[in-house]
DNA sequence: TTCTTGTTGTGAAAAAAATCACAATATACT
DNA sequence: AGTATATTGTGATTTTTTTCACAACAAGAA
């Protein structure tokens, strides 16, 4: 199968987010117009994006919700989900936990690794704190896939090699650090700090050039 | 000027934070593919983001870092500096204060925002944590105008919609929620479960594609 | 049944971003 | 002084992404 572009899978992780509230208020159909005001892009970018999945609207009642939200999960989930790894339990692995413990069926933290010993041993949201010795053990024993990185920087690139020989082929990376690790590794980098630089840069330039 | 695209913005932010570990490093000059391969990038593509800033390097020796620096900063700091408020002092709103509190001397978070009367009052990081009901007051006194949002998904709308009346221009938004704002307002969204998907997603199909 | 309306699905065009490729060139070496 | 070398700066090209524009069409109205 063709892989679709980035771009598109963020869109559609969206799209589907937005899918599950109509759902939730028994809204049976959907525009792709409607979908397009309220994820904040344009309707000929939603059907662009829907033809991936293939699932077809209706020229007069549009696309079915739960069809749709169907189909992005064709495309977007493994039937048993995948489980994933947080490194590093400060106040950043700590925030980040309930984003996923809440809703998320297919993508479950099951692991929680940081080197504090009054973390270790812990229990939050349902997933044990291990010390960051057991990391390998645990992550290859587990055959976990995934995995996000807190830790501090200094030793963010030790960190993820350890991650890469338990097994781990794709990491959210938090530290404000390029990782270097093979090619074939999916990485994908949350840098706040540069999101911040390029909003104050962006808000600048379209204050001045009104 | 002319606005320069979002992502070179982005590279040229992380160039900027490679270069000056290196001018800690006391290392005077970097040629583009030493950059590119720390940073993740290509050779020419480091070079064409560096057009931009009208800095130029030197056959032999390569750029001269410290030079370079001041050219990036020429395009993305402003003199004096921006504020920031932080809106929602949750676990995530504590995580993010240090990213900055540390080294950024252009990007200052000065005050944090929440409704919780234990927090109210108290300082962290040298900011002040005040109530959500002093949040126009205390914003378009000071003339802050740039926020990070971490507020409960239920809120977020009606905050960022305060937070534009109180003269905030642009948003730094983690709430897994797209805002409706007018069309002049700079949004940059972090959404960490999207961004999850999206390696999942490709994990499974570099994987299944070697 | 036929007409009207507002939407889907998509080829084609445009715009944006990344890569290629190479002339110009600064320095070290002979 | 002349030569060799490795890099910069950038026009041209390619690739990717987004937008445009409209035929096809489903359903309700007349």
């Amino acid at each position: 199968m063709k892989v679709s572009p980035q771009k598109s899978i963020e869109r559609l992780s969206m799209y589907r987010r937005l899918l599950r509230e109509l759902l939730n208020d028994n809204i049976e159909n959907v525009y792709s117009h409607h979908l397009a005001k309220t994820a904040g892009y344009t309707a000929a970018q939603v059907r662009r994006d829907l033809m991936l999945v293939g699932c077809s609207g209706n020229p007069k009642t549009g696309y079915q919700v739960e069809g749709l939200i169907n189909c992005i999960s064709g495309l977007l989930d493994t039937p048993d989900g995948d489980d994933v790894a947080l490194v590093g339990f400060g106040n950043l692995g700590k925030a980040l936990l309930p984003f996923f413990a809440t809703h998320h069926k297919k993508l479950t933290i099951t692991a929680t690794f940081d080197n504090n010993p009054k973390k270790i041993g812990k229990t939050s949201n349902g997933c044990e704190c291990f010390s960051m010795d057991s990391l390998k053990s645990v992550i290859s024993e587990n055959s976990i896939k995934l995995a996000i990185l807190t830790v501090p920087s200094e030793v963010a690139q030790d960190v993820a090699e350890q991650l890469i020989e338990a097994g781990i082929q794709g990491i959210l990376n938090f530290v404000p650090v390029p990782l270097q690790l093979k090619s074939d590794i999916v990485i994908e980098n949350m840098h706040v700090e540069i999101a911040l630089e390029k909003v104050a840069y962006l808000t600048r330039m379209t204050k001045s050039s009104e």
